[in-house]
DNA sequence: TCTGGGGTCCTAGGACCC
DNA sequence: TCTGGGGTCCTAGGACCC
């Protein structure tokens, strides 16, 4: 089973104003959840029906949505809300089967391999399933049904809101074929139209072209996806979890453009921060370090090095990650800068180099002791100074109080 | 008042090894 | 009348997902 939030954002913030006392239900006007657009994070969030039939899509400024309505409201986002229904629906579907893979703050696998003595009818079930979270949590969900991740998935786009479709292999031809290609998981705004210049314009037509020519001109992907317009897919229902990630990163921003490089640092601090505590509370050390910059033309630019050996050491990420942004940066304005750490190792036990700074372990220390007073009382609890009258905050990164559950793009 | 932030995976080119 | 062919690792950039 597949499990989609319908709207997600929108309609937990439709419920929770409901119940507290508001009269308009926001999934019954033109609405969207988005950004502030003074801080330059005006983009729709989450929208309703009544704004997706005036054209307005996830991901497009908010000044455009109103241009296509007059008459949209827009609220802004409250994160730690989304993850608290995220959670409240994830302990709700436990109840039904331990295989659970929470693929993004909305989505959710189930399997019920080797579990047929417990249930005979998987469609009654997920009526049962759907039909309680309307009625406990208050939001409507999309339930695909079928005997992979692939088709489950495509299944719960099929019909919606409040809705349990099936696509079993049988049913493919029927219900998936007929859909525009671009429909199909994987396939996105660069892969469309190399497909529209081979004549594919649905899925049908995807799967039954010659596979040679989608893996001349498309590689590894162009397989991918003819396997998944015929319904191939195996991988596991997996929990997700920290073993497995492979990478930390955080990025903002910034609400005005970066012209200096004092202010440049503070920034990058503020970013290695939020992934050193992440990282460390992920039990991990890393052995790479990347920066990014998105100057005011919208280009992308990145740079990243190998550690000397794995760290979790916050002052050490920084101090490569001020050198790395030395490099990368030619003077132009910033307006987005970005942290990442990957090729991440157990910080169990933790390879020293004869290069490691001195007092490696007694920083370790340092940064295990503000991370638990963090825990205990909150970012700001501990604060650097530089920090002080800057303007800039001390922690950069996250959207809320808690972590994102985690989740991942690949099935 | 123009354009977010969290991820994973793939590819191409170059350095370096024997 | 010029310079191979295996391999691995590193780096930068881009595709896709929600």
């Amino acid at each position: 089973m597949h499990i989609d939030i319908n709207s997600c954002f929108l309609s937990v913030e439709a419920v929770y104003r409901l119940q507290h006392g508001e009269t308009i239900d926001l999934r019954e006007i033109p609405c969207v959840v988005g950004g502030n657009e003074d801080s330059r994070h005006g983009i729709v969030l989450a929208k309703s029906q009544l704004a997706k039939a005036s054209g307005i899509q996830t991901g497009e400024p908010i000044f455009k949505a109103k241009q296509k309505n007059k008459d949209l409201v827009v609220v802004p986002p409250r994160y730690p809300l989304y993850i608290e229904s995220s959670n409240a629906m994830f302990q709700l579907l436990q109840e039904y089967t331990p295989h659970i893979q929470r693929f993004s703050i909305d989505e959710n696998f189930l399997s019920f391999e080797g579990m047929n003595n417990h249930y005979d009818d998987y469609i009654k079930l997920a009526h049962i399933i759907k039909d309680r979270i309307k009625n406990e949590l208050g939001f409507t969900v999309s339930i695909g049904l079928s005997n992979n991740k692939l088709l489950a998935k495509m299944g719960s786009d099929i019909k919606k809101p409040d809705a349990v479709t099936t696509l079993f292999p049988d049913q493919i031809k029927e219900k998936m074929w007929p859909l525009p290609v671009e429909d199909l998981f994987m396939v996105g705004r660069a892969t469309a139209p190399k497909l529209r210049n081979l004549n594919i314009f649905t899925i049908g037509d995807l799967a039954n072209h010659d596979l040679s020519i989608l893996k001349l001109k498309l590689k590894s992907h162009g397989e991918l996806i003819y396997r998944y317009a015929n319904g191939i897919e195996n991988s596991e229902v997996r929990k997700s979890n920290y073993i497995n990630m492979k990478g930390i990163g955080n990025s903002t921003t910034t609400s005005r453009d970066i012209t200096d490089r004092k202010t440049a640092h503070l920034v990058v601090l503020s970013l290695v921060e939020s992934v050193g505590t992440r990282l460390r509370a992920s039990g991990n050390c890393c052995r790479l370090v990347s920066v990014s910059v998105r100057d005011n033309n919208f280009i992308n630019r990145s740079r990243q090095c190998k550690t000397s050996s794995p760290t979790d050491v916050t002052k050490t990420i920084a101090n490569i990650a001020y050198k790395l942004f030395d490099e990368l940066w030619n003077g132009e304005p910033l307006r987005h800068l970005g942290i990442h750490v990957s090729d991440l190792c157990t910080n169990e036990m933790c390879q020293v180099s004869f290069f490691d700074e001195k007092d490696k372990e007694k920083q370790r220390a340092l940064d295990q002791a503000i991370d638990k007073v963090r825990n205990k009382y909150g970012n700001k609890a501990v604060v650097r100074s530089i920090f002080l009258h800057s303007g800039i905050r001390s922690m950069t990164g996250g959207i809320g109080e808690d972590d994102y559950p985690l989740m991942t793009s690949i099935l």
